[in-house]
DNA sequence: TGGCAGGGGTTGA
DNA sequence: TCAACCCCTGCC
């Protein structure tokens, strides 16, 4: 098979890959293995162009967003020194539009884990349970497929407690009670509280969701990360701010693309703060 | 080698 | 507001 280069201007994909939006990708030399939805997917880029090995170019276009205006959502973030710093570390990161199911259920299993962990549950899921769509290559697994599996099969894969919450939200997407296409047509606040139905769904599962399944990008998810920046870089002489007042900061502070200005501070925060930071 | 603390969150009291 | 939930890793 030959491969094909497509034009990617300001974008990295080792940056956006590596960002924790996603999971399940290897990188294997300059190449990236990954699977979008059923489809595997083999690229790698090579300075302003993405050499695509395989899989289809629009479904590869779609999923990394290259039709985001990365320059006019760098504008509209409010001109702070924490944000332009993030900004420019984090050039070319792009927010991944996501299958919905497998972000819900990927985040679900991510409660109080890191990085490595959250990749090794859900590598293990797609190898046992999920469809094989190519030599060593495993979508991942249906609704249905982990409804049907239940709890105890779901322990072997290392999720401890996530796995009741990961059974139960299959069961509750498999019976038909949510549906996750209809339910993307209700405003932000709505389909937050549809998703926080599902359950081991709260806020900040919701948010993170929000911005990587349904592309409201004014969605700002709150996890340990993001509040340290918060409270080191945005209120260093307010010790006890409240996690509601935050909250309430972010609602309004950081405009429309809030999404962007939090995976950037996320991203920046998580590469140079280090695992302790001073509080 | 083994014990212990703590981690990208949610839930229910 | 806080403890409990399960497992893994790093550190001593």
């Amino acid at each position: 098979m030959s491969a094909l280069e497509i034009p990617c201007p300001l974008f990295d994909l080792e940056k956006t890959l590596g960002s924790g939006q996603v999971f399940h990708w290897t990188k294997l030399e300059q190449r990236f293995q990954g699977v979008i939805h059923r489809e595997p997917v083999e690229i790698e880029q090579i300075g302003d162009h993405l050499r695509i090995h395989r899989g289809d170019p629009e479904t590869i276009c779609h999923y990394f967003s290259l039709d985001h205006p990365l320059e006019e959502i760098a504008r509209s973030f409010p001109a702070d020194l924490p944000l332009a710093a993030a900004t420019d570390f984090c050039r070319g990161l792009r927010l991944i539009r996501q299958p919905r199911w497998e972000c819900i259920a990927t985040f679900i299993t991510s409660a109080l884990k890191q990085v490595p962990h959250i990749r090794q549950i859900s590598l293990d899921l797609r190898r046992r349970h999920g469809e094989q769509v190519g030599p060593e290559v495993f979508a991942y697994p249906t609704a249905a497929t982990l409804a049907g599996v239940g709890e105890s099969i779901l322990r072997e894969s290392r999720l401890g407690f996530r796995a009741k919450n990961l059974a139960a939200a299959a069961r509750f997407i498999a019976e038909g009670r949510i549906d996750l296409d209809s339910i993307g047509s209700l405003p932000t606040g709505e389909l937050e509280r549809e998703l926080c139905r599902l359950p081991g769904v709260g806020p900040k599962v919701a948010r993170c969701v929000l911005l990587f399944a349904y592309e409201r990008l004014d969605a700002f998810p709150i996890d340990v990360w993001i509040e340290r920046v918060l409270r080191e870089r945005y209120f260093p002489r307010r010790r006890n701010i409240t996690a509601l007042r935050l909250r309430a900061f972010t609602a309004s502070y950081f405009g429309p693309y809030a999404g962007y200005a939090q995976q950037y501070l996320f991203h920046h925060a998580r590469l140079t703060m280090g695992r302790r930071v001073a509080s």
